[in-house]
DNA sequence: GTATTTACCTAGTATTTCCATGGGTAAGTA
DNA sequence: TACTTACCCATGGAAATACTAGGTAAATAC
């Protein structure tokens, strides 16, 4: 599994707010009952796309949070790379190239960077807005 | 992380293999130790890729283990596969249709699927051949 | 036929990650 | 002042990961 329920939840929850547009805030306890998510799971996902400012979020009766920019201007990537904190397939390339005391000579290697690119490439070349326009 | 380190040694011992061909069986203790491996983590491993019929196993002195086909046969999807179980990059796909409540109206859903295709297709278009040819 | 070498089998275990849960505090509104 | 909401910190159970340990069975060499 490359990608866990944390980065999953934060797509949905940020794809919920895309479809509710900037007009005004939605209470977490509001998204957590639609999507079916723990309310308090989804209060740590919040707290990180919040310090990352990717939603705007405001304390009282009539607050919550809302998306601080466009649909258009949110990569799936950058939203699964703040949740998740990395989008490496394998542990090899993560650490960097004197992790693995192989990686001068190691045959699958390459392999494996070619795969982290293509991984990575594919989540920067989708938004919110796609997602939004996606059908079953 | 998509591949664990079981998938990951069972590649680099198959192409370990195809590197010296099928004309002698090599032992177990060679390969772990020319490839810094646990042996006994090893032996696991291994166990799993003789009873699929990947290699050929010999018992006794001068036995070992050796490739039972030739390197352009094997598959990197099909080695991981067999080793990891799967390679979905998420569970909501791998649990089949019903897992998920959502799956029938889930925005994200589609995008994952497609994320699987390309990795499935990926891994299916490299064979053990392919990375014997792989330069740093 | 005994010793050695190898694969094969079963079980256990420490560590880490995942997926939350619980209880309280701070900020803003009616 | 009461209520609603976000924010903060600590804890815990379950599962997976990455081994480790100790034995058994098969083949070969002497």
């Amino acid at each position: 599994m490359i990608v866990s329920t944390k980065g999953r939840y934060a797509l949905r929850v940020m794809v919920c707010f895309a479809q509710r547009g900037r007009e005004e805030y939605i209470p977490l306890k509001e998204i957590a009952e639609s999507e079916g998510i723990s309310q308090k799971y989804l209060e740590s996902i919040m707290t990180v796309l919040s310090k990352a400012g990717f939603v705007d979020a405001v304390h009282g009766k009539g607050g919550g949070y809302r998306l601080n920019r466009e649909p258009e201007e949110y990569t799936v990537g950058a939203i699964l790379k703040l949740t998740e904190g990395s989008l490496a397939t394998v542990s090899c390339t993560t650490q960097g190239a004197s992790a693995c005391s192989r990686s001068t000579c190691c045959q699958t290697l390459p392999m494996w960077e070619r795969l982290d690119k293509m991984v990575d490439e594919f989540f920067e070349g989708i938004t919110l807005a796609d997602l939004l326009k996606e059908e079953q």
